[in-house]
DNA sequence: GGAATAGTGTCTTTTAGACAATATCAC
DNA sequence: GTGATATTGTCTAAAAGACACTATTCC
């Protein structure tokens, strides 16, 4: 205990205190399938969600997020990562806190604050993991369906609101690096993007994202050790030049 | 309790459980102060944070954040609403989750975890309650003083994460209203957004935010009754056309 | 050569950026 | 008229938007 008995102005025995601290992680992917054609072209990429099917009570037996109680000894951040390498056996990702959910009632087992996250994995981190997990207990979901499914607890509002903010963020922010190799073609990034957000379009997007003052900085252009520009023709017949995000973000504002 | 005792796979008394869920409220306010000058000009602004004296222990007499505790039958977010009304006075203002703050050993009241706020506070609403308060514990400090105080439990940092994500927010969303009168110039408008990011500065300003294609609709002007422009001479000799936020936010791309 | 994807040329419209010029009004 | 602030004019450079065109390579 770190209550300090001998004061007499506080003691949280007092008070009806919560009756634990879990996280919930929303841990998405994306996964990309070849096409049936033989012929060269950018994979199908579909955005998924992992779950995790309970074993005990509550909700024993349905899908939820994969999660866990917080520690007195680690930080709400520190549980995310400790859960995310325990349940989905990745490490080094990139993960952000979402939101807090805390409407009383949420959880059967009592007074539970839940802080939820939101954990970008690139599916070469998750393919070795798949395997060895039991595919019954352990899966991906594409994310239209895990939205039409029962789950446990108020996982449901929980990847909602996380495929909004990865919706606001995959535009505004650099995440679509999460998704891609370190190298990657225009049309490889433009892909990635429109998965997440189905309703992105941009006329001249090779033009804006390389050419334009402004953003100029965000990607650049992959060179061989001998100087010369480093391409890929994995996807299509004429040879593609290779990006690479550098760090730089440019910033925005709606004052321009 | 809520707890099930029935059920055998989970109890929390198994387990350490918090000491309680408090939350912290950063409540921004910008001052205006009349220029000593007798002209008509645009009053001083200033970023003000509001802090109350703590009366108990731990940090006695030290200036800390207000908040409380949340209770079990509601959300962080009534809490903070809750504690908002209680002890700055305000009601219906704008107040969003900034962070959740969990580092072991951050209470000396035990193992708690904090949920911060940050409120964003016209001043005309916070002038009734500065009088009728003790102005010995509960006092609006500028930012930058209260950014160099030695404040109770890891408030300090609060404050710093708070001040930069307004800074944030203040070129990216439209929250310069919650500092404004419904009515307002241009030249009040980038006074504001100055106050909260100094080194803001737009040439055209005037012409970015009302005919700039892809910005148009975030303000609009005001109009009389008759449909003749309603202006304001105020703070300035020639009057100046009132504007208003429409609700409208346009979106932003880092591939534009 | 045809098909498929990558990338460029080119033209028009809009916006950014810089400043000079004009408008309004208290004094 | 002077001084102070608000707003518009004007010119240049940059960017957006549209779309036809060329390039590369597999078949």
């Amino acid at each position: 205990m770190n209550l300090n008995e001998n004061e007499t102005n506080y003691s949280a025995s007092n008070y009806r205190t919560p009756d634990g601290a879990p996280t919930d992680i929303v841990i998405f992917t994306i996964t990309s399938q070849e096409k049936e054609t033989g012929k060269k072209a950018l994979p199908n990429r579909e955005l998924q969600v992992l779950l995790i099917r309970r074993k005990v009570w509550p909700y024993e037996g349905q899908w939820a997020l994969p999660g866990g109680f917080t520690r007195e000894t680690e930080t709400v951040e520190d549980c995310a990562i400790r859960e995310l390498k325990e349940e989905a056996g990745v490490e080094r990702v990139h993960m952000e806190f979402l939101k807090v959910y805390s409407k009383p009632g949420r959880d059967p087992r009592g007074w539970m604050i839940s802080h939820a996250f939101c954990a970008l994995v690139n599916e070469r981190y998750l393919r070795d993991r798949r395997a060895s997990d039991d595919a019954e207990d352990v899966q991906l979901f594409p994310l239209s369906e895990a939205l039409e499914m029962e789950l446990a607890f108020d996982h449901h509002d929980i990847i909602r609101d996380a495929y909004r903010r990865i919706q606001q963020q995959m535009v505004t922010e650099p995440i679509a690096k999460e998704f891609l190799p370190e190298e990657f073609t225009i049309g490889e990034l433009y892909q990635i993007i429109q998965t997440v957000v189905p309703a992105f379009e941009e006329k001249n997007f090779i033009r804006k994202v390389t050419s334009t003052q402004s953003r100029k900085g965000l990607i650049e252009e992959v060179r061989h050790a001998d100087g010369s520009l480093k391409q890929s023709n994995q996807y299509s017949q004429r040879a593609a030049q290779l990006y690479r995000f550098t760090g730089f973000v440019p910033e925005l504002s709606i004052y321009s």
